[in-house]
DNA sequence: TTGAACCTTAACATTGACGTTAAGGTTCAT
DNA sequence: ATGAACCTTAACGTCAATGTTAAGGTTCAA
């Protein structure tokens, strides 16, 4: 499919698919006459991707997460990097640090709400 | 207390502070000499205000959260405005969404940390 | 075969959340 | 009473993620 389907069903921009691609977060094949050519899995790609970013992670951080981030079955390197899984480990607390926060947020906002809601 | 010692004690740095001002997400007595002047609820509010930011919420968003996420205990509006209520309802849907993301994506991290681990 | 709707790269513009610097006033220990 | 360490406002700089515009090539239905 091309950029502009793919950003639909994706709910993306064109631009922000552009841009994920210069960012490595991603890769297309590209037809005859140089047009961008995505296959289905793209669309989960891109929708991660969204989640992501929407999360408040950076591209970079995407960058090394999302490889580990194809479910339980995704191909493991053959030698594990260490400094990759510093990296990695670091982020998985900082995730946790950040899950935490919102769901606090989220407690009170809802606290808020019923509070309102009742009166 | 002055802005040095709030931002000591929250954290943060005087320009954030000062910023968050801006803002409309703190305020702050002035001193005769017309330095910026906290009391210590304030370090609180700050350590708030960067747990949000952190976790990716704007400025625009937490403007309307941070009344409401002062405990249990805060002050209700007298008359609870619905354009605001509508508002947190959304953001609140909007928080679901951002920490079941967040959940999947630590669980596929701590997933992969804990195969390359075992290896 | 043409024109509307797509696609391309390149480049400049914008937005939010700051950092940094400049030019000055304040406080306080010595 | 002076200098270091604070504070003020104002303004310009930055960075990531994206919007926007320009100048063109492609596809396809009428």
């Amino acid at each position: 499919m091309r950029i502009g389907e793919l950003a639909q069903r994706s709910g993306a921009t064109p631009r922000q698919i552009r841009y994920y691609e210069e960012q490595d977060l991603l890769i297309s094949a590209r037809t005859h006459s140089n047009y961008r050519d995505y296959d289905e899995s793209s669309v989960e790609t891109v929708v991660q991707i969204r989640g992501l970013i929407d999360a408040g992670l950076s591209t970079r951080v995407i960058r090394v997460l999302l490889p580990c981030v194809h479910g339980p079955g995704a191909e493991l390197p053959a030698r594990p990097d260490p400094v990759i899984s510093a990296l990695l480990t670091a982020e998985r607390d900082c995730l946790k640090d950040r899950i935490d926060h919102l769901i606090l947020c989220l407690d009170q906002v809802q606290c808020y709400l019923d509070r309102v809601e009742v009166s």
